[in-house]
RNA sequence: GCGGGCGUGGCGGAACUGGUAGACGCAGCGGACUCAAAAUCCGCCGUCCUUACGGAUAUGUCGGUUCGAGUCCGACCGCCCGCACCA
């Protein structure tokens, strides 16, 4: 047995007498099949119930991997399985085209980014066929096509003119070499990802999604998705990061101030501990910074200092709480007498608050360390229960629960959520400078959207600046902005900006020369709507088609959809913001929230193997088991190899099969079935040989089963069987048949797995005794058989089909409706009760289902074991649970 | 550090709202068929004791609630994921 099994099945030859099933011929057949029926293009206007299932669209790189594989084919078993319960399944594909990769293949190989994704795209679709999903190829789309983003572009300028697009100065990362923004995960260690060279941070004036203005909208949506993993949500919870605190604003000591400065203001979510305050904290960027600098070439370092600090996690990680005094000094709002000194400190965020704190070192690890560090007071204003308040000290670790306010004047006594309040309540209603001191302010530690990307292969910002005018939108006659298509990727920086006319232009509004907007939007925007657009993808007037995309005919919210959950975050929020912008501008009708139920798979992963000239495939090597040690060797030459753990496939370690491999050589529902088997599809599953072997397997042994079936249940008509072997038949096939529905339902593929493995054992032994002249049970096998085949076509269609096929059904089984389940055959007249005596299981007791208390205990004294384990004792109760159990405690 | 999740046979995993732990698959072992092998079919398969019947023990560890705990509660150990100076 050995990893590249698949050169062994190709010599396999049909010569026994007993015919194998034969995906290579069998799976082409029932996909054009299905084609020819044109089974799976969606009408908008049919009137059966609508349901939307969908999977996250692939980015075209080139090949199909196990994780597509495994994703599309969970959406599949979905959308079968709700087609055959008579819903109207919109079940579409798309290409996220758009793109890095496009330019580096450009770059390196030559050939035009929209040469290289579009025959990307027709592989990879080529793939996806071989894989028999019931998908809607009518409505595909890809991003990179002018019919796709000039309707992003007219939403672009719909929500700048609503305000949710806003211009304005940020600071990115910049790397010089490559001359390009860089996204915060592209910066390694404080240097660009490919160029090597140092970032730098930069100020650039750049394109916003406001999706801070909905802050509180999107955290409270996700109160209302209840078909969410709730870790997603708590993902996306945590991102939003709403708090409650206080705007405060602290008189500057006029002696100390720089001129013209005469407060601080400083965001705090515990003014409670207001008495606790031995210090002011202010970021590096912060103007009182700026100014103290002025002049004093240690604050100026110092500053200077923090800015060429690294901005990876590590560096920031293990960064030291530093600061220097600027010798400004604050006043107390509740002591005049009271001022504090105000730093610059290094761990201050500018782009959080107002870029300004107060310290409060006994209630605050991070003020703790400063203030140990520089010798600040510690005084602690909030006392756990049950500690004495005059000998409660704070070392090195900070106090951050509840408790009770000490050390702190009119607060003493309070609860701090009391003195939180109590705090507020006097310093709103104080007057500093004219304006209320203090105002209660709810923050978010969610950032706006920056959308400019300084690339080439994204949708064009719609956009023309006129040194006149200034920024003004492209008429909407004059849309798409196209990008053009001959570019060179020679020189660093973008190629858009580089191109000798296309930035040229002439202003819309008063027609002197301008320039087009040179930036492209993050790719992140293209695959915010694509689901709106599948359920209308072809118009060209609107992105959206008001009478189908949403609200009473229309197919919005996806009901369904499926996807990795690496893109817990960033994706799922954007989707989520852009609905809601859509709404805002007309593009939709009432849908907020465009994904109603959600489904995050696992990954797929595999053994690493590492031999000596470093990472060695599975399909270079082969595996033997010597005294139940497996070991691996180089097929070339059998140098030994070293397995290693099982992480995700990926290029780099060579642990890669290739989904093509396995169709080739087993067949698509044989991957499919492996796919749906054993691991529970939300964790990682272990591609192993053995396992596709075994779903192989089983493949072979559905078609065994169906084959000899053919002789002897050709004629029969399907019946639910009354009696005898006949009627337990029916018992089991109608249980597993309830119980695979409710499985598909909730996703559970791998116990419907489980179950149909199940009905394959029933039913094997049941068509031999057909095939024996036992005829009176041959409807019900006949009909066991027809819901097995009913249930294993969501999962492997063309086996399926191949089956109904052979028994002499008609029609296709991908246009059949799933059978329904007779509930009087799952309940039975006897139960087998387990009896436990003082709650250890000691036998069973077989009795009619409806006897009452008195005749179970009756029966369960009568016996023997049960006497036995007494051992001459009285029961001092019996505990009958109905249809259960029974306990007998002495 | 904060937040979330998970620990069940040799392995992947079942076990509904507390009610027979180990369904189903993989691997393994034994047998049938075969000249032989593959394929297939039948049987066994947590651990310990016992020839067997049967018994004891067992869901990371310790304790609790309960007639009864893989499931609920508390403490601890281990692993995984996400966030990370957010004031």
């Amino acid at each position: 047995m050995h990893a590249a099994a698949s050169s062994m099945l190709l010599e396999e030859k049909p010569v026994m007498a007993t015919e194998r099933y034969n995906p290579r011929a069998s799976e082409p057949k029932w996909q054009k099949a299905w084609d020819a029926e044109k089974l799976f293009e969606t009408k908008n206007d049919d009137p059966q119930p609508k349901y939307y299932v969908l999977e996250m669209f692939p980015y075209p790189s080139g090949r199909i991997h196990m994780g597509h594989v495994r994703n599309y084919t969970m959406g599949d078993v979905v959308a079968r399985y709700k087609r055959a319960r008579g819903f109207n399944v919109l079940h579409p594909m798309g290409w996220d085209a758009f793109g890095l990769p496009a330019e580096n293949a450009a770059r390196d190989n030559k050939v035009n980014p929209r040469d290289w994704t579009y025959a990307n795209i027709e592989t990879m679709k080529g793939q996806l066929r071989t894989m028999g999903l019931s998908l809607d190829w009518s409505r595909e789309l890809a991003t990179c096509d002018p019919s796709y983003y000039r309707h992003q572009q007219k939403m672009f300028l719909d929500f700048w003119k609503s305000g949710l697009v806003e211009r304005r100065a940020a600071k990115v990362n910049w790397d010089p070499v490559d001359m390009t923004v860089l996204a915060n995960e592209q910066v390694i260690d404080g240097k660009g990802w490919r160029s090597g060279a140092p970032v730098e941070q930069r100020d650039l004036t750049q394109w916003f999604f406001k999706i801070t203005s909905m802050s509180q909208d999107l955290l409270d949506g996700l109160d209302t998705l209840d078909r969410w993993p709730e870790k997603v949500r708590i993902m996306q919870q945590n991102w939003i990061g709403r708090s409650e605190g206080l705007l405060l604003r602290w008189k500057l000591d006029a002696a100390t101030a720089p001129a013209g400065e005469t407060e601080l203001e400083v965001y705090t979510t515990r003014p409670d501990t207001i008495f606790g305050a031995s210090f002011m904290a202010v970021s590096a960027d912060h103007p009182l910074a700026k100014k103290a600098a002025e002049g004093n070439p240690r604050i100026a370092a110092f500053i200077d200092e923090v800015h060429h600090m690294g901005t990876s996690v590590a560096t920031l990680e293990t960064a030291e709480k530093k600061g220097v005094d600027t010798g400004i000094r604050v006043v107390h709002p509740f002591d005049p007498e009271w001022t504090l000194p105000v730093y610059v400190a290094n761990f201050v965020l500018m782009d959080y608050g107002t870029g300004a704190v107060f310290g409060c070192p006994a209630h605050d690890q991070r003020d703790l360390d400063f203030a140990n560090k520089y010798g600040l007071p510690v005084r602690p204003v909030v006392k756990p229960e049950g500690v004495d308040a005059a000998s409660f000290r704070i070392a090195d670790e900070a106090y951050s629960d509840d408790g009770t306010m000490i050390n702190s004047g009119f607060l003493d006594g309070m609860s701090p959520a009391d003195a939180f309040n109590e705090v507020a309540k006097r310093l709103e209603g104080t007057d500093l400078g004219g304006r209320p001191q203090a105002k209660r302010k709810v923050q978010f530690r969610l950032r706006d959207w920056l959308i400019s990307r300084q690339r080439y292969w994204g949708c064009p910002i719609p956009v023309i600046h006129c040194d006149a005018c200034g920024a003004v939108p492209v008429p909407q006659d004059q849309l798409p902005v196209e990008l053009p298509t001959d570019v060179t990727f020679d020189k660093p920086g973008n190629p858009l900006d580089h191109h000798p006319t296309w930035k040229h232009t002439t202003c819309p509004n008063c027609g002197g020369a301008a320039r087009r907007d040179t930036d492209t939007m993050d790719t992140f925007v293209d695959s915010s709507w694509y689901f709106a657009r599948f359920t209308d993808p072809k118009n060209e007037k609107a992105p959206t088609d008001l009478a189908y995309v949403d609200g009473k005919n229309g197919w919005l919210p996806v009901h369904q959809y499926i996807g990795g959950i690496e893109h817990a975050i960033l994706h799922l929020l954007y989707s989520r913001f852009f609905t809601r912008a859509m709404k805002a501008t007309g593009h939709v009708n009432v849908v907020e929230e465009p994904f109603e139920g959600l489904f995050t798979q696992g990954m797929v992963v595999h053994e690493t193997y590492k031999g000596p000239q470093g990472w060695v495939s599975p399909a270079e090597l082969r595996i033997e088991e010597v005294d139940g040690q497996r070991r691996a060797s180089l097929l070339s030459d059998g140098t030994p190899v070293s397995i290693g753990s099982i992480e995700k496939m990926s290029k780099s370690k060579k642990n890669v099969v290739d989904p093509d491999d396995i169709i080739a050589s087993y067949g698509a529902d044989t991957a499919r079935w492996f796919m749906l088997s054993d691991s529970p599809p939300e964790r990682d599953v272990i591609w192993t040989e053995a396992g596709v072997e075994g779903a192989h397997r089983f493949v072979q042994r559905v078609w065994r089963l169906v084959s000899d079936a053919v002789p002897v249940l050709s004629g029969v008509a399907p019946e639910t069987g009354t009696e005898g072997d006949a009627l337990a038949v029916s018992r089991g096939a109608h249980k597993i048949l309830k119980a695979v529905g409710e499985d598909i339902e909730r996703l559970h593929f791998n116990r419907a797995v489980a179950r149909l493995y199940e009905l394959t054992n029933l039913l094997s032994p049941q068509v031999a005794a057909v095939g024996e002249g036992k005829s009176e049970r041959a409807p019900a096998v006949r009909e066991g058989l027809e819901f097995l085949i009913a249930m294993l076509a969501p999962m492997m269609p063309h086996l399926a089909e191949e089956c109904w096929h052979a028994i002499g059904g008609e029609g296709l089984v991908a246009a059949r409706p799933w059978p329904d389940f007779d509930p009087a055959l799952l309940v039975d007249n006897e139960v087998v009760l387990p009896v436990q005596v003082n709650g250890k299981k000691r036998g069973d007791l077989t009795i009619a289902r409806d006897a009452d208390q008195a005749a179970v205990e009756q029966a369960v004294m009568g016996l023997d074991f049960v006497q036995k384990a007494l051992e001459g004792k009285t029961p001092r109760k019996i505990i009958v649970v109905p249809q259960r159990i029974v306990n007998v405690v002495a």
